[in-house]
DNA sequence: AAGGCTTAAATGTCAGACATATGAAAATCG
DNA sequence: CGATTTTCATATGTCTGACATTTAAGCCTT
């Protein structure tokens, strides 16, 4: 663990580099305790504010957590799916707005992923899942809905397909691009006829799953994307007619 | 963007998060500079060198980039998809090494990924991405290469066959998925002969790329699955009986 | 007008101090 | 002797002030 001492600036950087090679390559091991800032001062000769810069930023990836008092410190933290998920999610987020990825890219990405998991889904999800799906396509269908709250039960829906499949892997990851999409779908007015189309895919979905029938699964899914991309186009297109003719 | 006083400790937590916030908002645009780090210390009521924390967490996550200098600061990074891809290849290398994820639950996740880029890429991969298919292929091939090269080439292959597909959002997800299996694919031994598969399912993979045949591609896919699960099952297996014979 | 020089503003780093939390050891009391 | 309280050492959290370094802009000279 060592760091140039010739390269004059980015100290911190070069000490959280160094760190958190160390807990990727397994030196420095889950829950063991780092030195005190005042010793790896020392190490590193540095000073106590430069380190306490590098453990910073170790924590803003969740690496590392710190404990006050005696015998406390910083720990190499067990990095677990929770953990995980929200910055998984705000990067996605983030990628998709500030890269101008359009809407039909992201809806793309979205259902091929998802219609990664139908297989695995419709071979083992349980009881509880399909329930889940039940439950929010009847969420759905309650009059009075707003179109967030519609968007939110559509993220808990799909999500509910997702966890089916019983891979926390493929759920880590699609969590990124459903949850990322949100804003995205919140541009979308929700009349009651197209709440009407979506609530009949989803319960194709709901009854191919019940059946563990993971191809129709895969078809229901390729209708909704087709459906979601259509009501998105009649959206950009209205919008682009009212900028034309205002 | 305010945080409250009267929580005694992680101000620099609470100073990155409504930052952070901002930005997630739209608050802050992309290129924007923020304060000087002394007009921020003033604004929240802190000292510099909380601020500064603040701003490494910030920087750790690529939402800010510093310039030193006069008018110089600390500015809204554009979250490109080359910042992010370290990041989560990091992560997910992680999740998978500390929370023992199975060989196999890994592997099923990644191919599951794969297979979803499969039509995309069948349409739509370029001359390039195959001619990168087809060197890669080569490569694997060449007497004398050592495992490590040949796991190198193999994720080569794979990315080009997802990058094939032309959508970066499935890039950068499936980045984390191909990569961060690249340790635990390093287990294994591959002998001449489980190299000689591989090609063999590579170039199938290649020829149904060529000849825009999608379900061909997810087919041998599945066969490269089920390949690469058996020679991990070896492996345990051998080590099993090592452990219980010596 | 071009080029070099000065300067101001900003981050990067350091040193030392105090505040606060916390576990462990020491002292006290029943 | 055992339980409780007090004390204390240690570690992080925060503040202050200082200096070093980088960099762009303005000034000045030629």
């Amino acid at each position: 663990m060592k760091i140039d001492p010739n390269s004059p600036a980015d100290l911190s950087a070069q000490i959280a580099k160094a760190i958190r090679d160390a807990i990727v390559a397994g030196v420095l091991i889950v829950d063991e305790r780092l030195p005190s800032e005042a010793e790896l001062a020392e190490q590193f000769d540095v000073s106590r504010s430069t380190v306490r810069e590098a453990l910073k930023r170790l924590a803003a990836q969740s690496l590392i957590r710190t404990q006050r008092g005696a015998s406390g410190g910083a720990f190499v933290n067990r990095l677990e799916y929770k953990d995980a998920y929200p910055q998984q999610i705000t990067t996605s987020t983030l990628l998709l707005s500030m890269n101008a990825v359009s809407f039909e890219t992201a809806c793309e990405a979205r259902y091929a992923l998802e219609r990664a998991c139908a297989p695995l889904s419709a071979a083992r999800r349980t009881p509880d899942h399909l329930a889940t799906m039940r439950a929010e396509i009847h969420r759905q269908g309650q009059p009075g809905l707003s179109d967030e709250s519609f968007c939110d039960s559509d993220v808990a829906f799909h999500r509910a397909l997702v966890d089916g499949a019983g891979n926390p892997v493929l759920s880590y990851q699609l969590a990124g691009a459903v949850e990322a999409m949100q804003p995205l779908m919140n541009m979308i007015t929700f009349t009651a006829r197209s709440r009407a189309e979506i609530i009949r895919l989803h319960t194709a979905i709901a009854d191919a799953l019940e059946a563990h029938d993971g191809s129709a699964v895969e078809s229901a899914l390729s209708a909704l994307e087709t459906y979601t991309q259509s009501l998105a186009r009649d959206v950009m297109e209205t919008r682009a007619r009212v900028r034309a003719g205002g």
